[in-house]
Formats: C-alpha cells, sequence, structure tokens
RNA sequence: GGGGCCGUAGCCCAACGGCAGAGGCAACGGCUUUAGGUGCCGUCCAGUGGGGGUUCGAAUCCCCCCGGCCCUACCA
C-alpha cells in the first residue's frame, strides 16, 4: 500500500496569506507546511514521509513545467483512434502537413493560401493554433479586485470570484489556454468507467455540457450594410426541427459580427422598443453593448429571475434559410457569447427564453410542434415538449407530422443539402484559461522572440526557477474599475524578463512569458509524482507507475485505488487531473488513462448554530442544552435560542477545532471519535458531548489488557471459552467488513461489543491472551498510540505494524442452533430454536409444532409456505 | 427552474427485501470514588417524515408529497 500526501502550496490563498503578513511567500508556505506537518504527526497518520513534497519544490514544479511543454508540443489529431481522437507531438503534424498529407485544422490557417505557400513566420502562426497549450484573445475572466483573470471554474454563478468575492468582468486579453475541449468526449465517456459518486459524475458530464443538434447558416440580407459580402451569421441550435418556426435572431453583445451588423440608419416605421430611443442603430447597439459589458454575470441574472428580456435591434435583417423570411437580427444579454455560437435563431414558439423576448418586443410566434392537449387552454406559451410538427413545410421539404427527432434529423440532411447548416455538437465546456498574473507560482517555460511568437525552453533548461524578489505583490485594482488592465510582478523584473539565450539559432534577445500557471496545475498530476518522488530523469519512472497505477481487471483504466476527497472539487481539480492524465498516457508518458479509479467523498464536518430572539447569532459553545418534558431546549444567558444546522463559519458564531478535543482526550481518541460518529460519506454534526465514549473505550480496552494500578498485562494464557471465541471471531469477520468498506462506525461499534462481553465476563482482569491481543490489532488502525503501547505491554517486542490483521475462523461465524422467527402472514408469531443445518421441511415441521404458531393459524387452511433455511418461515393463510 | 444526497428512540447512528437495535451520547437507578463534568453495573426509550404501490414479507425497491443539506442555473 501507498499512503502519503503532499502540499499543494502555489497560489492565490498562500500569496494573499504572505501579502497580508508582509512576508514572502516561500517563507509563510514553507513555515506553514511545518506546521502542518507536526499537526499530522500529532495526530499520528501514518503517511510515508519519504513521498511528502510541495508542489512548491523547484524539483517538483520542474516536472510540472515539463508537461506543460508536453502540453506546448503536442496537438489534438482528432482523426486518431478511429476518430475518437487522441494527442500527438506537434513535430508529427508539422511533417504530416510538409509532406502535403493534410491541411492546417479548420480556423487555423487565417492566410488564404495552402501550408504549402506559407511563409516560415505564417506556418509558426498556424501550428501555434494547433497546439494544446496556446494563446488565445477571446475574452477572458478579468478580476480587478483581485489583479488577475481567472478560470470558468473559478468564477462563481453570480458572476464573481471564488476567492476573495470580487466582480469579474469579461474582457478580451492574450492568454495561455489549455484545450481541454478536445478531451470533453473522453472525459463524459470514461466516466462510465470509473468507481465514483454518481452525484461527481453529474457535476462533470452537467460541467462539460455536451449538447447534439445543428449549425445553422443565416443569409444576411446585403442592403443592411450597404455591402454584398455580408457573412451570414451562424447559430447553434439543439432543435433544428423548429427552423420554420424561427422569427429573428439574437446574438451576444459581444459576438464580432455585431458592428458589421449595424445598419447605417433605422429602417422606415422601426417600433420605438426595439431602438432604445436611439437615433441611429450605432447609438443604441453602442450604449447596449456598453451596459452589457459593465455588467457582472449577477446583473444578467437578476434579469433572470424576473423574466424581462432587454435587447436592442442592429437595424440588420436575416434570411430564414427554409422560409425566406426577413428576420431582424437583435442584440440581447440572454444571449452568451461562451456558449455555442454567441447567437441563436430565436423559436419562441418551442423555447421559453424567446418567447419572453418576443413578447417583451412584439416579434412573430409561430408554433411549429402541436403542443399537448389542453396545454394553451391551461396558458401554456412556449411548448418545449415533443409532439407532431405543424407549420413546418416549404417547396422541397415538409416536416409536418413528424416527431421531434426525427423532424430534426431529416432537417438536418436538408440543411447539409443546400448547403446552409450541419450537423455540430456542442459543449459548455470552454478551454481552461492557465494565465494568472501572480508572483506565487510556476513560471511558463516559454520565451518571446523578436517576432512576438512564443518560443518553449528546451527541457535541460529546467526547472526554470521563480526569481527571488520582494516586490511580489499583485497589481490589483478597484473591484470595478473594467478598464483595467493585469499587470504580471514578474513584469517588473526587467533584468529576468529580458534574457540572450541560445535555443539553436545562435545567441538572441528574448523576453520571458510573465504569467504564471494557475495553483490547480500542481494538482493535476501530484498522483504520479508519489508514485516515484525523487525521480529526476521522468516525472515517473513508467515502470514504477504501470506497477501501481496500471490497468488491471479491477480499474481497467488504471489509476489510484481509492481517493478520499471533497466534492468542492468535482469541476476543478478533479477535471483538471482527468485532462492532463490522459494528455500524458496519449503521448505514450504512463499506462493509466484515468488518474483515480475510485472517489469517495468524505461528507463534511457540520456545526449547530443558534440565533436569539432577534435572530442574532449566539456563540454554540455558550449555548445550554436541557430537556424539559421530553422536550429538548436550548437557551443562551437564560434566554431561549433556535437551533440551525448546517456549515461552520464565523459569522455563524459556530466554529470549533479539535484542538480542545485533543489536549483532553488525546490524538486516539480524537480519531476514534471522529470515525465514529458516523459514516465517512456522510455530513454530520461536530457535537462533542459525545467524545467521552471514544475515550471510555480506550480506558476500557486498557484494563482488559492491564491492571490499572501497576501497569502489568493481566491477561490469561488460557484457551477462549468456545462461546467467547464465536463472538470473536463474527466480531474479526464484522471489523474487518466495516474497514474494507470504509464504515469505521461500525467496526468501531463491534469492537466495542465485544469488549463489553470481555469486561463482563472478566470483571477484575484474566481475559484470555488471544482475545485481548485481537482486540488490540482490531483497534489499531483507529487508535495506533494506545495500541502500540498495549501491545508493548503483552510482551511483543516488535510493532504491530508487522502483524496481520486477525483473521475470522468460518467455521467459527455459524452457531450450532440457530433462532428462526416463524411469521403467520409476515407477522412474527414464534421464534425457534433449530439446529443450524435445518432445510425448509424440517424448519415447517417444527414450526407447525410450535403451539404459538398453531394458536396463530387458527386452523385457517395455510395457502403457501415460504421457509428460507437459516432465515425464517412464514405462513401464509 | 434543474439535479443529487438524506429523514429510524431526546441526540449521533446500525440493520444481504426476512425477529426494527449493533454501538455511543443523554436521562434515570444503584455501586465506587469522593476533590470530581471520574470509573463501574443496570434500566429506559422508536415502529422507521407522510401517503400510495410491488411482494408471502418493505426502514430497505417503485411513485407522489413534506422537510433538511449540497450542487447547478438564461447552455440555445
Amino acid at each position: 500500500m501507498l499512503h502519503t500526501m503532499g502540499f499543494d502550496a502555489f497560489g492565490l490563498q498562500a500569496e494573499q496569506y504572505a501579502v497580508q503578513t508582509g512576508q514572502h511567500p516561500a517563507t509563510t508556505t514553507y513555515g506553514r507546511i511545518e506546521i502542518f506537518k507536526r499537526q499530522l504527526r500529532r495526530m499520528g497518520l501514518g503517511h510515508d514521509q519519504r513521498r511528502v513534497f510541495a508542489t512548491t519544490d523547484p524539483g517538483y514544479y520542474r516536472w510540472t513545467q515539463w508537461i506543460f511543454l508536453q502540453l506546448f508540443n503536442s496537438y489534438y489529431d482528432t482523426q486518431a483512434d478511429e476518430g475518437v481522437g487522441r494527442a500527438r507531438p506537434i513535430a508529427d503534424l508539422i511533417a504530416e502537413l510538409d509532406a502535403g498529407q493534410r491541411e492546417p485544422d479548420e480556423g487555423a490557417n487565417d492566410y488564404d493560401r495552402p501550408w504549402s505557400e506559407l511563409d516560415d513566420l505564417q506556418r509558426r502562426v498556424v501550428i501555434d493554433r494547433h497546439r494544446l497549450a496556446y494563446i488565445s484573445e477571446l475574452p477572458v475572466n478579468w478580476c480587478p479586485g483581485l489583479g488577475t483573470v481567472l478560470a470558468n471554474e473559478e468564477v462563481t454563478a453570480d458572476g464573481r470570484s471564488e476567492r476573495g468575492n470580487f466582480p469579474v468582468f469579461r474582457k478580451p486579453l492574450a492568454q495561455w489556454m489549455l484545450r481541454i475541449t478536445a478531451y470533453a468526449d473522453r472525459l463524459v465517456a470514461d466516466l462510465d468507467h470509473i468507481d465514483w459518486p454518481d452525484k461527481v459524475r453529474t457535476m462533470q458530464k452537467n460541467w462539460i455540457g455536451r449538447s447534439q443538434g445543428a449549425h445553422v447558416d443565416f443569409r444576411v440580407e446585403p442592403s443592411a450594410r450597404g455591402s454584398a459580402q455580408a457573412e451570414p451569421i451562424t447559430v447553434f441550435t439543439t432543435r433544428p426541427d423548429t427552423l420554420f418556426g424561427a422569427t429573428y435572431l439574437v446574438l451576444a453583445p459581444e459576438h464580432p459580427l455585431v458592428a458589421a451588423l449595424t445598419a447605417p440608419s433605422w429602417p422606415a416605421d422601426v417600433a420605438a422598443s426595439w431602438t432604445a430611443g436611439h437615433a441611429t442603430p450605432a447609438a443604441a447597439v453602442a450604449a447596449y453593448q456598453q451596459s452589457a459589458a459593465g455588467k457582472t454575470d449577477q446583473d444578467r441574472q437578476g434579469a433572470t429571475e424576473s423574466k424581462t428580456k432587454t435587447g436592442v435591434f442592429t437595424g440588420s435583417y436575416a434570411v430564414n434559410p427554409v422560409t425566406g423570411a426577413r428576420l431582424p437580427v437583435f442584440i440581447a444579454d440572454y444571449v452568451l457569447m461562451g456558449y455555442g455560437t454567441g447567437a441563436i435563431m430565436a423559436v419562441p414558439g418551442q423555447d421559453e427564453r424567446d418567447w419572453d423576448f418576443a413578447e417583451a418586443f412584439d416579434l412573430p410566434i409561430i408554433r411549429t410542434v402541436a403542443p399537448s392537449e389542453g396545454f394553451e387552454d391551461a396558458g401554456g406559451k412556449a411548448f418545449t415538449g415533443d409532439g407532431p410538427a405543424i407549420n413546418s413545410a416549404n417547396a422541397d421539404l415538409d416536416l409536418n407530422g413528424l416527431g421531434v427527432t426525427e423532424a430534426k434529423a431529416v432537417m438536418i440532411d436538408y440543411l447539409e443539402k443546400i448547403g446552409a447548416g450541419r450537423g455540430a455538437i456542442t459543449y459548455r465546456l470552454r478551454d481552461w484559461l492557465f494565465s494568472r498574473q501572480r508572483y506565487w507560482g510556476e513560471p511558463f517555460p516559454i520565451v518571446w522572440d523578436a517576432n512576438d511568437l512564443p518560443v518553449a525552453l528546451p527541457e535541460d533548461m529546467l526547472p526554470l526557477l521563480l526569481p527571488e524578489t520582494n516586490d511580489f505583490s499583485p497589481k490589483s485594482f478597484p473591484p470595478d474599475d473594467v478598464d483595467s488592465d493585469p499587470e504580471p510582478p514578474l513584469g517588473r523584473l526587467t533584468d529576468w524578463v529580458t534574457v540572450e539565450l541560445d535555443l539553436g539559432d545562435g545567441p538572441q534577445t528574448y523576453r520571458r512569458e510573465t504569467n504564471t500557471m494557475p495553483n490547480w496545475a500542481g494538482s493535476c498530476w501530484y498522483e504520479l509524482r508519489y508514485l516515484d518522488p525523487h525521480n529526476a530523469g521522468a516525472l515517473v519512472d513508467p515502470a514504477i507507475e504501470n506497477y501501481w497505477m496500471g490497468p488491471t481487471a479491477d480499474r481497467p483504466l488504471g489509476g489510484v485505488d481509492l481517493y478520499v476527497g471533497g466534492v468542492e472539487h468535482a469541476v476543478l481539480h478533479l477535471l483538471y487531473a482527468r485532462f492532463w492524465h490522459k494528455v500524458l498516457f496519449d503521448l505514450g508518458h504512463i499506462s493509466s488513462s484515468e488518474p483515480f479509479h475510485r472517489l469517495v467523498n468524505q461528507g463534511y464536518v457540520q456545526a449547530f448554530a443558534y440565533t436569539d430572539v432577534r435572530g442574532a447569532y449566539v456563540p454554540s459553545a455558550e449555548v445550554i442544552e436541557e430537556t424539559v418534558d421530553g422536550e429538548t431546549r436550548y437557551s443562551h444567558d437564560g434566554n431561549p435560542v433556535n437551533r440551525e444546522y448546517g456549515k461552520m463559519g464565523k459569522s455563524l458564531k459556530n466554529v470549533t477545532t479539535p484542538d480542545e478535543m485533543y489536549a483532553s482526550y488525546g490524538a486516539d481518541t480524537l480519531r476514534l471519535f471522529e470515525m465514529f460518529t458516523g459514516p465517512l460519506e456522510q455530513s454530520r454534526p461536530w457535537d462533542t458531548k459525545a467524545v467521552v465514549g471514544s475515550y471510555r473505550l480506550l480506558q476500557r480496552l486498557w484494563r482488559t489488557v492491564l491492571d490499572e494500578r501497576t501497569g502489568q498485562p493481566h491477561v490469561a494464557e488460557t484457551e477462549v471459552p468456545e462461546e467467547l471465541n464465536r463472538l470473536l471471531h463474527k466480531t474479526i469477520h464484522a471489523v474487518r467488513e466495516g474497514y474494507e468498506s470504509l464504515r469505521f462506525n461500525s467496526s468501531i461499534a463491534r469492537v466495542t461489543e465485544l469488549n463489553n462481553a470481555v469486561t463482563l465476563a472478566y470483571p477484575s482482569g484474566g481475559a484470555p491472551r488471544a482475545v485481548a491481543e485481537a482486540l488490540v490489532l482490531m483497534v489499531a488502525p483507529l487508535a495506533p498510540h494506545a495500541a502500540e503501547e498495549l501491545w508493548s505491554r503483552l510482551g511483543h517486542a516488535t510493532s504491530l505494524a508487522w502483524e496481520p490483521f486477525p483473521e475470522a475462523d468460518e467455521a467459527l461465524l455459524v452457531d450450532d442452533t440457530i433462532s428462526v422467527p416463524v411469521q403467520v402472514n409476515g407477522k412474527v408469531r414464534s421464534v425457534l430454536q433449530l439446529p443450524a443445518g435445518a432445510d425448509a421441511t424440517v424448519m415447517e415441521a417444527a414450526a407447525r409444532a410450535d403451539l404459538k404458531v398453531l394458536a396463530a393459524l387458527e386452523d385457517r387452511a395455510v395457502k403457501r409456505v415460504i421457509a428460507v433455511p437459516g432465515r425464517l418461515i412464514n405462513f401464509v393463510v
């Protein structure tokens, strides 16, 4: 077994602490690590110390940087593995392009010329766009209050930073991105082959958000922009079947086509609500864009709840490819640039949001799916259910009468035929924004050349050490300062930034990348480093990786046998780590394709909180509980208080730490108690009253083994009496089962039960040694200190850690006679003592001879007899 | 709005579809110690949130409702 731990110590939290205390992050980080190590040691947690490291150790982040180079130097070959796709070295791509075997991926080549006609610089730009680590200039999450950009996963639903709770704005900035979207399908598919809680699998699936539908192209009326060359608007829809009901288009305010679509003037007789009172479309669009940009997603959400839709007309019209109808083009913030194409076809008849917008702007509504009976009479508006298509035919195509699924397929075929669209899959998942404008993180092993193109440092220059400085504070801004721009602290170290290197073309001047990696980088692969923590030549020796984590029959994709962690990592760490693991797998560095085979989410330790009559929280520690007339009451300073239940928090005045319990009862009691209060996976209240129970168990066990006054063992070197021996072996069996299934609370209960029986049978010592030793060994995993001491005093020279765990003798698990309940119509009427091996016939005969059973049967005819050997008999009358 | 988990004695929690109770806390009685928020022995207590269904038999499986906790949310 390999059981260890490490310190994930780069990132915002560690840096903020350092800034607050005016110390260097390295000082505070390594200082805290020493404290944590002491605390963990004090608890007797048995991690393998030889494998402990911090993600901030240069010997570790050297390999984090190395993995980044792997990402930079590879691309996703979507054709590989029968279309599943696989990461491959970028050199392979270049070779194939040079050999004329393929052209660049769609969207990667902006030069209107094939690869063979591009110059070297253009080729580099095109190649850079294929990399798994690439620079993007799309809008990102900019958080002025933190002075850094953030990943989608670090922004809460209400548009604020998960850390610090500052507003987050969308802003176009050149940033490193990791192409996690290439792995979307595999990240979903492989969830079926790992043993994770359904909850976490569902969360990942929802986060990845695969949806199947179509891209539809809408031609823009040339008159709108005074040019015949208008670029079509491509929308994504999951309901191509409803295209006949599309009555307008909506673009996200940030959509790149908005400028081109903004007409010079309003058409005649434009509705007042469409213009928002502005004299020209340009003014209306500009005003709307500005107000949308200044809003956080939280403000947008406010509109969601009231269902009020806002937007403005661009003055342009597009053409519905199946009906030829003129569709006004709007911009509205209910359409998000980050999903699909950032543009939708609005079908108010089948979409509630579109219906709301259509009502607000007085736009036509055409039903293309017949609503269910009574739907409209009941005031139903948009009908999103299944039903036969209506109003859905033109000269070449007739969907009427088809169900939704069939109509979708027919429509996609038709769109492909007329060149107006195609089937498409989109994801909610975005590529992973990987730059942070922070000091305390892994520097990127990248330099920029005279062409302002990125160049990877060679592996032998790793690790690229984080430069020493006292000027590490982030440049943050007023939280609402949308116009601010990020300023990485490393950029201030001009001596470090400008560097002369010979990377093969002779000495040249380069500019170092000044962003750092996010805190997730280090925890993306630490499970691999534990396997081979001191390897200087590879992140992990392949043979060692295969030994510990390679695929087996039980773990078809390989991975760690058991990973215990909080559910809060479901769409952050656990998603990122799976992604990196798959990249390393694709590139042949490891044999497992999933990092963690079995995941268990431990429950949260929660706490009660108490409010007084005014609703103010009072300190939980001062609340008195009493039971009056069978009713439990809580009071504080003599005044009644109300009890709530939930997380611990300073504002709730219910935070407790285990320190006090440790001081009063010691590490073993604390460990035992924490495992005893309930199942590992279940959240439960931290209610310290009951801790004496665990304390007593250890005391009682102590007295079972030792004479309290002398400290000498008082066990007897005798055989275990048969009855006690049966209990012993049943206990061993149950305790094992409990440990194996992580139901530690049950195991402790069974140990307690056995010890109680021993105490009862041998009140003043003299318990058989075999029983005493088994008890000590069984409690050892949870109370190692006391167990070790007892083991030693029992006369053993070596640690019990080397002792095998007790094994149950199967023969002793079954009793000679068993009590078998006899039911009549499912109700227990009698209990018989029968030999353990009694078969159904014997059981029935015995039951029929039983007086209580006869009385219950009352001469009624027995219709049926269910006799389950070893369990029960049921007479159905 | 969507999703997940959970409701069993005063409390925390057990119970392969088969006698509702393993263990602990609290309470009560006694013993011990009395400096005691100590130790020991014993006693006590629910019919499984509510309603329906499947079954010979349901805490357990299915459906609806109520309550708690957590996640997610204009995803086209």
